[in-house]
DNA sequence: TATAAAAACTAATAAGTGTTAGTTTTGCAA
DNA sequence: TTGCAAAACTAACACTTATTAGTTTTTATA
């Protein structure tokens, strides 16, 4: 009958994993039927399986292109940026345009890791900690360098990266703020918070 | 054959209610089978129904009650204090408070309630929004009095909020920092972001 | 136009879902 | 010890779940 439309997206696959996305986020993963994607698709639920493999394989592809984009992201600003204060407001700045423009898969990962099978949680949970961890030494050698506060670096990074995600809320009733304006806004509010 | 333990719960429903709040946090409303909870007490599936009407109720029950309790705090906090600046760090530290001692309850209120049913899920939205509202309007005063930089309201708001839910993160790997040290760098870190 | 592959379909399976009905067991009060 | 209510049980229902097998339709190429 109707074919699975891949609009702008490169493959048909991809066009599933988006619309997964799209659906995992308002419903979240458990609450999200094959049949619910297939029929947001225009098809019947067996079809999609000419493309996937299993439902759980979409969440991973989702979970790990996210987490993978962060720490490529990083990988760059630690090796091509000077000061370790502007390596921060850029990993700041990256995570809050992030969180805007790729939503979907952004708030999957956020919020819908825990239903990942193992291996793969723990591989995910592993990344995760190290992430954060290597945010941590930007703040410690900040304060070494007698550019932040001699605040906890743990608490610090905490802080920061549950204020970005909590974007999420922004992100439905967009108010009289715009994005650039609200990027803005918060990184003065988390910077400010910590730099001498 | 076996009873359901109240313990230290003044009523088995309550037990009941405390079970399901743990299960809901790790598994997720939708992935927690009633048979899963029954077994975590101890019981068959079917005996729960002597006590709850259904698995829903439950939800609500757990969402209700924690959105209960910090609109009580906001209400005697707005009574009771002088200063906008206090006000806001006292909300700010009930807030840790309640997320590290309530931990089970307040993440299930936190990531839960998209699953609860109409009409309840607009009602828990609305008073979320008014919340957030109330919110506002303390740091709006603050700016007006000029004890706080000329920040978004909005924007401060959802950096504080977020912020203190993303205590779910430390609740985990509780690490070589006190709570009482978390909120105090907490509080720092938050409001000298936005103090004049 | 014939052919082969891609991509959709229908039908079915085995397992799991919340919940109800009806029954048995338990524990306390008379 | 009897009687009654509270609280557990078993069995079952009506649905939904992800997924597979097998078949038909569509599409593009030769």
């Amino acid at each position: 009958m109707a074919k699975i439309q891949s609009g702008k997206n490169a493959t048909k696959k991809e066009a599933i994993i988006q619309k997964a996305a799209f659906l995992f986020k308002i419903k979240g993963y458990s609450a999200t039927s094959m049949r619910e994607l297939a029929d947001a698709l225009g098809v019947e639920a067996p079809s999609l399986y000419n493309y996937i493999g299993s439902k759980s394989e979409l969440l991973q592809g989702i979970c790990s292109r996210v987490m993978g984009e962060f720490t490529a992201y990083l990988d760059a600003v630690e090796n091509n940026m000077e000061s370790d204060i502007s390596k921060i407001e850029a990993i700041l700045r990256f995570h809050i345009q992030k969180m805007l423009n790729n939503f979907d898969e952004v708030f999957v990962a956020n919020h819908e890791w825990k239903h990942l099978n193992e291996p793969l949680l723990s591989n995910f949970l592993n990344q995760r900690r190290t992430y954060e961890k290597r945010l941590m030494v930007l703040i410690e050698n900040g304060i070494e360098k007698n550019e932040l506060r001699a605040i906890n670096p743990y608490v610090a990074v905490l802080t920061i990266l549950s204020a970005v995600r909590g974007l999420e809320f922004w992100y439905g009733h967009k108010r009289n703020v715009t994005q650039q304006e609200l990027e803005n806004e918060m990184v003065k509010h988390l910077l400010n918070g910590i730099i001498k």
